[in-house]
DNA sequence: CTGTTAGCGCGTTCAA
DNA sequence: TTGAACGCGCTAACAG
């Protein structure tokens, strides 16, 4: 591969002119930098990537920091989100594997990783319920950051999510006027902050519409199917039903096992409502809430880009949408 | 950040020396060693990888190209594979995003991207039915890069792939058991590896077993689930019909749907058998052929790893395994 | 408008 | 066993 200086000595000038052409400067005569181009086409000349981080201390790349490592769907969506905006603006995304060096004594933190490594930015996601202190070191720093569902901001850090607390109310309000006064909730991990905002957004709907709430009929748990179909078994059993279900997409795929299983059906004797419309959903012809996950990596990656570039920015909540299937009966 | 430079003189010795008990050379008296590794410790030092990739041109990345971005649950479970390993070594991965740069005149080949960003090697997936003519330059290159069903080899190039001849036998020898002589088969892309050897083991095996072909019985199309639905309407439109149908998941989705929405049932009309056990196959209670995805990116960061350190290596074929669930009946 | 020079942080001879 | 000095490829003052 050409370097910057073949490309000085081929076109006879100096590498600093070479540089300066590369990077759009003003100060070269248009003739001198046309031919220098040339030479550089020629030569199918690129500037290498590392050399120039070392003296830029910027990469055009940003990192990513993702625990649940695209495992999970919501995450596999907003990544490619993320790699939308930062292709067009010509950079590559270094994911961060979670391991630890074989042979380290240093516990590497998030901002020692990322400078280590010399990203320009990095996204937060897929933390779930987590400590948040262990981002103070990375709040504190100058290195821009964006959180995807955790509410963290500070000089070079801000965050995205979906207004979750609205989406419940469209899921609860949806209920209501199909005549479902009765309804019931499982709710995700307790400190997990999409989950208690769609809990505060059930509540306070609930409070809206006069409906009195029913502790009895919240249940809360880590996401799975198999909790789901745990917890609507219990519902059957309650002396006092609720009408309707309302639980994330996860859980509310279990709810309908454990409904059909019982010989009952959905909608005919329970309704239910899911949030996070996943694949599986439409299988399930569940109505739910859907998030924009592309949109949230669209917008984090979009902010992060503001961070770096030193323009003003503030947390961006995305609106959800109601997808009408056939889970919810009027009655 | 501490440098080299600030460790050498806290520790009171060059940062030549610095380097060699960095690097765990010989020729340092313990003595200093470790008073250098605790003079690290104490600064909180690590080496900027960046400086370190600029003057040995190893990076510790790797880089994945990946055309299908991760929206494909076959390369998610990949990349989870090849994270494990790497992972567990040092490496972090960079992500080449796809799109171009908004004001370049080159257009990079996946060598020189691959240079420019001084990755140790690069793992080629994703890219289904593809001109192959394209990697010419990666193959000749001394580029590591290792190929995910494409069977691409050169002196530092391997691939890994599942076998998907046996694996296309194991469902037509599972379907003979039960009974069925008469089985139709849709069939992938022209030009997609795993696609044909799949065709080729139905085929082989049909004639191992010596049951007639039947051209009529083989369809290809694109891969999804509306091509399924689309083509069991034909199917069970056809005068002589078969009684079995082996088809990948994508399509075998579609082609229970359009079972079902004829009023037929599955498998008391037709048995339907899979390829590749995806997600949604469960909920259809699909008797399927499973590939060990994860298992595909482990082996694959392997192979990458030895062809780094200059070791042998050749391809690696994965095996497949029978999932039996409750779309296939005896008759 | 162009070139000289000094870093960026590290690895690596080669002397001492 | 240690260290001075140079190079990796590029950017960034500063002179000319």
């Amino acid at each position: 591969m050409a370097t910057i200086n073949d490309i000085a000595e081929i076109a006879k000038v100096s590498k600093a002119t070479v540089s300066k052409v590369l990077n759009n400067y003003p100060g070269v005569k248009e003739e001198t930098k046309e031919h220098v181009l040339k030479v550089m086409k020629e030569n199918n000349y690129w500037p290498n990537s590392i050399a120039r981080s070392l003296s830029t201390s910027r990469s055009y790349t940003i990192g990513i920091f993702d625990p649940e490592r695209l495992n999970n769907f919501f995450f596999r969506d907003v990544f490619e989100g993320v790699e939308n905006v930062f292709g067009i603006k010509g950079y590559d995304i270094l994911y961060f594997t979670n391991k630890q060096w074989e042979d380290t004594w240093v516990n590497f933190s998030y901002t020692e990783k990322s400078k280590n490594r010399s990203v320009d930015g990095v996204m937060m996601m897929g933390f779930g319920a987590v400590e948040t202190s262990q981002f103070d070191e990375l709040l504190e720093s100058d290195m821009p950051s964006v959180f995807i569902d955790i509410n963290l901001v500070g000089k070079n850090t801000t965050y995205v999510s979906s207004d979750n607390v609205e989406g419940a109310r469209k899921a609860i309000k949806y209920l209501y006027q199909l005549g479902h006064q009765k309804v019931a909730m499982i709710k995700g991990p307790v400190g997990f902050k999409p989950a208690s905002d769609r809990f505060i957004g059930y509540q306070k709907t609930l409070n809206e519409l006069g409906i009195e709430y029913n502790p009895d009929w919240v249940f809360s748990s880590p996401y799975s199917t198999e909790a789901g179909y745990e917890v609507m078994q219990e519902i059957i059993k309650l002396e006092e039903r609720p009408t309707a279900i309302f639980a994330e997409d996860i859980f509310a795929i279990g709810v309908i096992q454990a409904i059909r299983d019982k010989g009952l059906s959905v909608p005919g004797d329970f309704s239910v409502i899911g949030f996070d419309n996943i694949e599986l959903s439409e299988h399930y012809e569940l109505t739910t809430i859907s998030q924009n996950r592309v949109g949230l990596g669209e917008a984090a990656a979009k902010l992060l880009l503001k961070i770096i570039d030193h323009q003003s920015f503030s947390p961006v909540i995305l609106p959800t949408e109601l997808v009408i299937r056939k889970s919810c009966l009027r009655i």
